[in-house]
DNA sequence: GTCTATAATAAGATAGAC
DNA sequence: GTCTATCTTATTATAGAC
């Protein structure tokens, strides 16, 4: 990737994060990277294009370090660890583009929603598997698997809504906090 | 409220939902109530009228409904497990408003901004409240308050991006697996 | 690879008739 | 209360010079 091909994405990350896709115009990215709006052309086909390519490089990335986390272990609980805390630590360190990965969709072509949705259900299944795995083997309690790897999903991606880089905790302190509050929900029903 | 108010009013609801406030026109909301886009302006001074009067009616109610629920008990544990179902009822009931509510704060002006997230942070002042006192008591596990609400307000919204009221499990089941997960959660950090 | 210029279209909003 | 017509501005994207 150029070097104003890689500005024009991370301009594009901030304004998508900041302002949100379609409220965001090819002349305020433009503005930006310091150069006319005519030659984001030049790099990405549309404005689509240009999103699509976070979103598919934002999910892949996702997809790799998740499978780098649970490579260590076979104990399903240590797993399960694992994944949460890979979930949340690139939730929070990539806050802005998981952010828009999770927000955005609405602004990508039929197919390329399709690619996309299709990769999230990929990583999704790695965590059903989990709970599944671990009903099965009585580590957590029974329940819904669908219903809960959504609840432990979506739990740490809103992380991504509210964290501040700069704030009191930092990312292993947050992440510490859900893969216990997560552990615990997911051994008993309350 | 008139009836061709209420009408653009659902109309958006819906469309702001499906394609997002910024995605959606005056003409798609004109065309969906069967009129011209220059007779919405007899009803609505302005596109962020409409979103603001959405969100405001949304906060309000959503406040009412969880004043409500706790006023049935001075029980920690169950004015929590109170609020939790109320929280999740809500946000399936209302599923499309309570989703704009969450994901469409950035069409507003800076005024009307402000008005939203102050109610929102008076919302999530009760379950950090609840917090607070169950950690007091010893019914909850010590844990950072902050943290821990917007873990359990985020999980219990978030329901409302994949709930799909023909599915498989009905509002109440999802809001006692919500209610069982989150105590739990709450009562122990493994 | 970036520029200026421009095409083609759609947006939010208003004026004034009925 | 709804209409037609219109204003003003912004949008995505392309053409072609340099």
């Amino acid at each position: 990737m150029s070097h104003m091909k890689a500005t024009i994405r991370s301009v594009s990350v901030e304004l998508f994060f900041k302002k949100g896709y379609f409220a965001t115009s090819i002349s305020d990215i433009a503005n930006g990277c310091g150069i006319q709006k005519a030659s984001i052309y030049h790099h990405y086909a549309s404005k689509e294009d240009l999103l699509f390519s976070i979103l598919k490089g934002t999910m892949d990335d996702l997809t790799d370090c998740l499978k780098t986390s649970l490579a260590g272990s076979d104990d399903v609980e240590q797993q399960m660890r694992a994944a949460v805390r890979s979930h949340v630590r690139f939730h929070l360190e990539r806050q802005k583009e998981t952010f828009i990965a999770n927000s955005e969709l609405r602004g990508l072509t039929s197919e390329h929603h399709k690619i996309i949705v299709q990769k999230r259900s990929e990583y999704e299944r790695v965590f059903q598997n989990l709970i599944q795995e671990g009903g099965e083997k009585g580590v957590f309690a029974e329940g819904d698997v669908k219903i809960l790897s959504y609840a432990i999903l979506t739990l740490c991606t809103a992380g991504a809504t509210w964290f501040k880089p700069d704030g009191r905790l930092s990312i292993d302190e947050i992440a510490a906090i859900y893969d216990g509050f997560i552990i615990s929900g997911l051994k008993q029903s309350a």
